[in-house]
RNA sequence: UGGGUUAUAGUGUAAUGGUAGCACUACAGAUUUUGAUUCUGUCCGUCUAGGUUCGAAUCCUAGUAACCCAACCA
C-alpha cells in the first residue's frame, strides 16, 4: 500500500480545478529568457513544471521568454534546450514570445483603440520622478490624454522605426497612485534598434515583459502559471491585461525560488564568476549550472530527487548543500563501478612475494553480486595512499603501522614489518609481508583484520590527472555578506593531482560513465580527457567517519 | 514612514480545530573484505503576548522579524 504523500500548495489548487472542472486538463510552461545557462534553481521550476503535467496528465510547453533582443543568443537557447532534456523531459511545444510579436503589437493597438494606452515622450528620468515612491502617489504624464488618433498613428511611426531608442515608449493608463507600483501606467513597448535572434531586424519596438509573458500564457491556453516569489506583484497587472483585453484566463502562481549554502544563484552573479575568471567556464564543475554539474558527474535522477526532496513552498529557504550531495550519493551508489585508484601514492613492497610474479584477482564491480566482477593485477610492488600509512598509529586506527595486519582489498593479508624513509624524512617505501592462505575468496587463514585499504599494481598502474573539488564559496550565503560576494570565494576549490595512479580498466572510461574509487569518492571521465592524458573529476567525496574522528 | 508575502527542530518540509510527523545534518551503536553502503537509536521545534475552545501550529486580537516592490531587465 502506498503512502498518501501530502501535496504542496499548488498541486492542492490543481486539485481543485480539475475537481470543480475549472479546467479539464493542465498546461504549464517552463519559460527561461535565453540569456545564460540554466542553474540548479531552474532545475527546481523545471522539475515542478513537467513535474505537475507528468503527475496530472496534462503538458508543459518550453518557451522561450525572448523579448530584449541585446541579452539573448542562440548559444543559451541550444544549452537550455539540452539541459531541459537531459535532465529527462520532454516539452509538447517548443515557443518563442517572438513568436507571438504581432498578436502582442496588436494586443497594444486594441488597447490605444480603447483610451487604455498612450504614447510618452517623457525621458527615463521625467517616467521616474512622475512614478513618485512607494509611500507618494505618482503624477500624470503630460503625454496622458493624448487622443486615441495621435496615439495610433505615433505608435505605428514608433514600428516604423521613426524614432530613436528612448524617445518614446508605450504606456498603459491605469492608475498613478496605486499602491502596487506596477499599476502606476507600466511601460508595455520600448524602441530598441536591435539585431534579435530569431526576428532579425523586423522588429525595432519590444513588448516589456509584462506585456509579454502573460500574454503568451493566454495565447498558448497556459493553465497554470508558475513562477517565483518576486513576481507577485506583477500578478495585478498580469491579471488586468488578461480581463482588460479578454483573452484566455491562465492564472499565475508564485513559489519561493531556490537558495544553496555555500553557492550562488542569481544569473548575473554567475555571469561574473564565468566573465572574470573565477571559474573556467558556465561548464566548470564548481558552477551550480545544470551543465557543470552534468560535467561534475552528477547524475539527472540525482538532481530530480533533490528536486523532490527539497518540497514547494512560499516561504524564503537556504537549503544545506548537504543534501544535494547525500542525493548524488545515493544514486551513485547504485550505478557507479566500483575501482582502485591511489591519489597520493606510496610504495608498498611485498617483500615475500616472488620478484616478476603476477596473478589476475577478481573484484566486485559493484556493491553486490549483480554488478559482476572484473580481474585486477596483483604483484609484489603496489602504490597505496600515504595516508593509510601512521609511523605512530593514532587510538582507533586500524589501517597500516608498523607491526600491523591489514587487508589489500580483493587481495591478501599483510602485515607491515619495515618502511624506509627519504632524506626529507617522508616515508619513501614500506615494507611488508602477505599471508599467501588469506587469499579473497579462499581464506582460510582465520585472521580477522580491522581495516581493508585499497591499492594498485605498480606495473600495471596507468597514471592520471584529477581534479577534486570543494565549495566554491566559504560563506554559507556569500550573497547576503558585507561586501561583494567574490570576497568569499573559496581559494582552494580546485586542487589539481597531475599524477595520480589508476588501476588499468579505467582507460576504457568514457563520458557519461560513472566510478567509486573504492574509499575515495565518486569520480567520472572529464571532457577534456584524451588517452594520452586521462583527466578525472571528483563528482562528491565518500562520507568519512575517520575524518570526523580525526578531527575531535 | 505605503503596499505585498512569509514565520513549525541546525536546514528543509508535513500536520487543513483532535497523538507535532518525514528527510537531511549532528551524535551514539550494530553489521561490514570500502571507517562507504545498510540497520538501530539519540538530541533538537510550532516568532511573541493575550484571547476563543473540552481541545489551537491551525481560529481571533495586538505586536515582532525576514523578504519583495519605485529597470525603456526578465
Amino acid at each position: 500500500m502506498s503512502e498518501e504523500k501530502s501535496l504542496n500548495f499548488i498541486e492542492e489548487i490543481i486539485e481543485t480545478d480539475l475537481a470543480s472542472g475549472q479546467c479539464q486538463s493542465i498546461l504549464t510552461r517552463f519559460p527561461p529568457e535565453p540569456n545564460g545557462y540554466l542553474h540548479i534553481g531552474h532545475a527546481k521550476s523545471i522539475c515542478l513544471n513537467f513535474g505537475l503535467a507528468i503527475k496530472y496528465g496534462g503538458k508543459t510547453n518550453l518557451r522561450f521568454d525572448d523579448t530584449n533582443p541585446a541579452k539573448e543568443e542562440t548559444e543559451y537557447v541550444d544549452s537550455i534546450k539540452e539541459d531541459v532534456k537531459w535532465l529527462g523531459f520532454n516539452w509538447s511545444n517548443e515557443f518563442y514570445a517572438s513568436d507571438y510579436f504581432d498578436q502582442i503589437y496588436n494586443f497594444a493597438v486594441t488597447l490605444i483603440k480603447k483610451g487604455l494606452a498612450y504614447v510618452d515622450d517623457s525621458t527615463p528620468d521625467e517616467i521616474a520622478t512622475l512614478k513618485g515612491s512607494p509611500t507618494e502617489p505618482g503624477k500624470n504624464s503630460p503625454f496622458r490624454d493624448r487622443s486615441m488618433e495621435e496615439n495610433l498613428s505615433l505608435f505605428a511611426a514608433m514600428k516604423a522605426g521613426t524614432y530613436q531608442d528612448g524617445e518614446k515608449v508605450l504606456r498603459v493608463k491605469i492608475d498613478m497612485a496605486a499602491n502596487n507600483m506596477h499599476m502606476r501606467d507600466p511601460i508595455i513597448y520600448r524602441i530598441k534598434h536591435a539585431h534579435h535572434h530569431r526576428t532579425g531586424d523586423q522588429w525595432c519596438i519590444y513588448p516589456m515583459y509584462d506585456f509579454a509573458h502573460g500574454q503568451s500564457d493566454s495565447i498558448e491556453n497556459i493553465t497554470h502559471s508558475i513562477c517565483t516569489l518576486e513576481f507577485i506583484p506583477h500578478r495585478e497587472l498580469y491579471d488586468w491585461f488578461i480581463h482588460t483585453l479578454e483573452i484566455f484566463p491562465s492564472k499565475q502562481y508564485e513559489f519561493a525560488r531556490l537558495n544553496m549554502t555555500y553557492t550562488v544563484m542569481s544569473k548575473r552573479k554567475l555571469l561574473q564568476l564565468v566573465t572574470e575568471g573565477h571559474v573556467q567556464s558556465w561548464d566548470d564543475p564548481r558552477m551550480p549550472t545544470i551543465s557543470g554539474m552534468r560535467r561534475r558527474g552528477y547524475t539527472p535522477e540525482s538532481i530530480r530527487n533533490f528536486c523532490e526532496r527539497i518540497g514547494i513552498a512560499k516561504r524564503e529557504n537556504l537549503i544545506d548543500v548537504s543534501l544535494l550531495e547525500f542525493c548524488v550519493r545515493e544514486d551513485l551508489n547504485l550505478k557507479a563501478t566500483r575501482v582502485m585508484a591511489v591519489l597520493e601514492p606510496v610504495k608498498l613492497v611485498i617483500t615475500n612475494y616472488p620478484e616478476g610474479q603476477t596473478e589476475e584477482l577478481m573484484c566486485e564491480n559493484g556493491p553486490d553480486e549483480s554488478y559482476g566482477h572484473r580481474k585486477v593485477q596483483f604483484s609484489r610492488e603496489l602504490w597505496i595512499e600515504q595516508e593509510d600509512f601512521m609511523e605512530e598509529p593514532a587510538k582507533k586506527w586500524f589501517r597500516l603501522a608498523p607491526g600491523a595486519l591489514v587487508r589489500l582489498k580483493s587481495a591478501y593479508i599483510i602485515q607491515c614489518n619495515h618502511f624506509l624513509k627519504d632524506a626529507a624524512g617522508n616515508i619513501s617505501e614500506i615494507q611488508a609481508t602477505y599471508i599467501p592462505e588469506s587469499k579473497s575468496g579462499s581464506d582460510t587463514s582465520e585472521i580477522k583484520v580491522k581495516g581493508t585499504i585499497h591499492w594498485v599494481s605498480a606495473q600495471h598502474a596507468l597514471q592520471a590527472e584529477i581534479r577534486l573539488y570543494d565549495r566554491l564559496f566559504n560563506a554559507e550565503n556569500p550573497s547576503q555578506e558585507e561586501g561583494d560576494f567574490k570576497e568569499y570565494i573559496n581559494p582552494d576549490s580546485l586542487q589539481i593531482i597531475p599524477k595520480a595512479f589508476i588501476e588499468p580498466s579505467l582507460l576504457n572510461a568514457e563520458i557519461g560513465n560513472h566510478f567509486q574509487y573504492i574509499r575515495k569518492g565518486y569520480f567520472c571521465l572529464d571532457k577534456e580527457s584524451t588517452k594520452e592524458k586521462l583527466v578525472f573529476n571528483r563528482t562528491v567525496s565518500l562520507k568519512d567517519a575517520w575524518a570526523k574522528e580525526v578531527k575531535k
